[in-house]
DNA sequence: AAAAACAAGTTGCATTTGCAACACTTTTGT
DNA sequence: ACAAAAGTGTTGCAAATGCAACTTGTTTTT
């Protein structure tokens, strides 16, 4: 049925049977659509398959903000980012996607007959948990940089190390960038300028290089 | 022996098998010691029991970034945080602390006669887990703020909402706080005479009201 | 095939922020 | 009890950054 890390060392019939637990249903989403909206009570738990999602935060004045980047194996929901704001935040399918979702006290309070794949489907799911930290982690690196050119040079070399190489395309526009990075676009292409001036980088479009 | 989070819900003699299976360690520290250095291939995985710590990481220059606090019942370790800077991250108590310390490998492939426990401890860790991403994303939400005026604001918000009230104690000196918020201490301090003057708050040293 | 939308690239100017250098108070260590 | 260290508060000035207003090229839509 599923092919994720969520239920890796498990055979059909215990997927199956997790599945039918915890109330698993799959849904697929076309880029730019609404997967989720953090809306203060959504208790809902869901896991990308394939593609990836966002989960942005539209301000007034008309400045986007990405709070979250979930790829393939990332768990998200409300849970996971009380967020405070006044806005709503939203899961944007980046491109398209497939998700699983289901309800997190399905997972908290798991039916009664414990069986042995209980314990590898609960050990699955802080591997996940552990990864999502880890990529959090990677944020917070990046964004505790003081200056412009200290985070995307941070941003580079996480790139570059995840590529296993110096040179790699971005995941995203240098828009898009521009907002995973909190920092105003033209300010960040002017440093980037400055950045293959100085020899630091090459870079045209969305293909970097670290020299 | 061991009143934490992670033991919820098992009787003593429960928490004594886990304790035995995983060869949890329990240690305390001082303020300022260092409880782990993030050096590359540190795999202990280690939780708060009382007190509070930080991951730091100093730079050449001489400033220092909290890249994470940890209080009680967090989870920490390298494998949550592999960061990739210059720099050895260290995690260091900033008030005297307990912790309990064990070997991620024997929470991943726990012991063979998988007892009913298991399940319990393992959704413990998992809610452990959660609560770490909640923590983080509201670090994120926090650093994500495009001005000094608004990462302060976001972050007396949620300390505000912590507290139950409109006034409360920071949690740390205002050193820490510029630190935390990755900012300049002086220009916070700039930032938060204008807010008072604006009538957004009221502060005195680590007093703090909103109006 | 034209029009519209999106993305990349650039630059001047105003504002924000960091840095350095202070004064003053409180806490810590001996 | 005293000295040293750490914390709070302030300000001028320089540098970094955001904002606005463009141009150019590339997709997508009609």
């Amino acid at each position: 049925m599923l092919k994720t890390a969520m239920f890796r060392g498990l055979s059909a019939s215990d997927v199956q049977k997790i599945a039918n637990c915890l109330s698993i249903k799959k849904e697929k989403f076309n880029t730019n659509e609404t997967i989720m909206s953090y809306n203060g009570n959504s208790t809902r738990i869901g896991i990308v398959v394939s593609g990836s999602a966002d989960l942005v935060s539209d301000s007034y004045d008309g400045s986007r903000t990405i709070l979250e980047r979930y790829y393939e194996n990332t768990l998200f929901g409300e849970l996971f980012a009380p967020y405070t704001g006044a806005d709503d935040p939203v899961v944007i399918a980046s491109s398209p996607c497939e998700v699983l979702m289901f309800q997190s006290k399905n997972l908290m309070s798991p039916c009664k007959h414990a069986c042995d794949f209980h314990d590898i489907f609960l050990t699955n799911i802080i591997h996940l948990l552990m990864q999502k930290t880890r990529l959090q982690s990677q944020r917070i690196e990046v964004l505790s940089c003081r200056s412009l050119r200290a985070k995307l040079m941070r941003f580079f070399e996480l790139q570059a190390k995840d590529a296993g190489s110096n040179s790699f395309i971005l995941p995203f526009s240098l828009y898009a960038l521009a907002d995973y990075l909190c920092i105003d676009r033209c300010a960040m292409q002017r440093e980037m300028k400055k950045m293959r001036e100085d020899g630091l980088i090459a870079s045209k479009d969305k293909k970097i290089e670290l020299l």
